[in-house]
RNA sequence: GGAGAGGUAUCGAAGUGGUCAUAACGAGGCGGUCUUGAAAACCGUUUGCCUUCACGGGCACAUGGGUUCGAAUCCCAUCCUCUCCGCCA
């Protein structure tokens, strides 16, 4: 969400922004909310000079009374009766208005950073750089599903009679190796610093629209029914919203949060072949890195957050690119994102396993998030997401990459310590 | 789930229909005096948002409604916290 001030005075870079994004569709509400806004100053200067003489009639009421002299009391209490009417009907239109000016500048997508890539939508998305040589081993790689089978270590059947499509049961080695994943990723940040949380996995409505578009809501996130709670899809959610209302001191600034929780998701859309098996499913579990910072930082952690991904995988032998979003692919509260793409040495292609995001101070607005600073002023800080980790998709980068031609599958020296030291783990049957 | 208490500024907390909410008082922050420096003490200062060139004005006491000329204060609903009881991993 914009600040409407700046909305006010730059009109046409909000333009410029909604036609870099391709939602030329929205450029009508540009229009609309200065108009808004408008009628909205229009109103308050009236009502306000009313409110400011009902308030000094008022307490002149107060002073009357209290000497006793009621006959003058009750001919002031006549003259504000004149004028309670306007106020009443200003008073409403005022909250028709600026619930139809705050519902529309949800709608108005965050200004990109200058350095984002102008693309339509995911296909013109920039790949920046390789980590690791994306090697195509000379034997045939297996589906991830049929990786696990071998391993006895996945169950889609009963997943699916028990609670419909998007479900898995993980068993054996590969839900150990699921548990390695997210305990070595969350010690990975704590070593960088990080403070590790286990945040709630339902939050209220108005942290869920404070922290994502309502498009973002709408495909996304499960409502329990019956009270004001929704299943977070993804910890950022219960993260972020951590913050909401409250005042920040400038000198805890920054906030490096690493959090832990499964995640929720309706996964509304077309679902292609290549999305079979644990690719995207209604459950998952991740683990996420979140920093507060103030504005002038952010870009800074953006480039170290993406990093940390990087890092991590390849610390686990998975050859990764950074893939930056263009502007049509970028949600409407970022500023700037980049998705980690793992190798597929099957698919000999690479797939989306890590997402870092700036929001700039478009959740902080939302949230009423602000930081004190030295000089007294307060100021919206910026926020800030990246996956360190989310099994099981990354199981799926994890298994091709480390699968050997007789179905073993090795295990990194990283990760052994979290499976009780073996090295790697054998199939049922040899294949 | 039942009974009770409560939610006020960065924090603690007073205020129970008006004329100290321009939010008492205390702490913290900031500035200063004193000091070689620091602590202590003392003095001053310090809520946010909107609007205005400015003076000023409006709004906000968990949230949303209501009563009233006027609501932190009274009424209703919702959310949250604490105490006790019940249930529970």
């Amino acid at each position: 969400m914009l600040d409407m001030k700046f909305v006010r005075e730059n009109p046409e870079a909000v333009r410029e922004n909604i036609r870099k994004k391709f939602q030329d569709a929205k450029l009508p509400l540009v229009d609309a909310v200065i108009e808004l806004d408008k009628r909205n100053r229009e109103i308050k200067g009236e009502v306000e000079a009313l409110r400011a003489n009902r308030n000094k009639l008022s307490k002149q009421i107060g002073g009357l009374m209290a000497k006793g002299q009621r006959d003058e009391a009750e001919a002031l209490k006549a003259e504000i009766a004149k004028e309670a009417d306007r106020v009443d009907r200003l008073t409403e239109e005022e909250r028709q208005v600026e619930q139809e000016l705050h519902k529309n500048m949800l709608l108005i997508p965050n200004i990109i950073d200058p350095s984002v890539p102008i693309g339509k939508d995911d296909s013109e998305n920039v790949e920046v750089e390789r980590f690791g040589e994306p090697f195509v081993p000379d034997f045939d790689i297996p589906y991830h599903t049929d990786i696990m089978e071998s391993f006895d270590g996945i169950d889609m059947d009963s997943a699916g009679r028990v609670s419909g499509n998007g479900f898995y049961y993980l068993m054996g080695n590969i839900a150990r190796l699921h548990e390695a994943v997210l305990a070595y990723a969350r010690d990975f940040m704590i070593d960088k610093g990080f403070t590790f949380c286990i945040p709630p996995f339902m939050i209220h409505g108005n942290v869920v629209e404070g922290v994502m578009s309502q498009s973002d809501m709408d495909a996304m996130m499960y409502k329990i029914e019956g009270e004001d709670l929704y299943l977070i899809g993804t910890s950022e959610h219960s993260m972020i919203g951590k913050f909401i209302g409250q005042q920040i001191k400038e000198d805890e600034l920054p906030y490096t949060l690493t959090s832990y929780s499964p995640c929720f998701r309706k996964e509304k859309g077309a679902h292609g072949i290549e999305e079979r098996g644990v690719y995207r499913i209604h459950q998952f579990e991740k683990q996420e890195m979140i920093v507060v910072c103030k504005p002038e930082d952010s870009m800074a952690w953006y480039e170290k957050m993406w990093r940390y991904s990087v890092e991590l995988f390849r610390s686990m032998d998975i050859p990764v690119r950074q893939l930056e979003c263009c502007s049509g692919d970028l949600a409407d509260l970022k500023v700037k994102s980049c998705d980690i793409e793992a190798w597929s040495p099957r698919q000999k292609k690479y797939f989306e396993v890590c997402s870092c995001s700036n929001l700039g101070d478009a959740q902080a607005r939302r949230l009423k998030m602000r930081v004190k600073g030295a000089d007294g002023r307060t100021y919206l800080p910026h926020t800030l997401n990246n996956t360190v980790a989310a099994p099981p998709r990354m199981l799926i980068a994890f298994l091709e990459n480390n699968l050997r031609e007789d179905g073993s599958v090795a295990i990194p020296k990283v990760l052994q310590p979290y499976m009780g030291g073996i090295t790697e783990l054998r199939p049922k049957k040899e294949s």
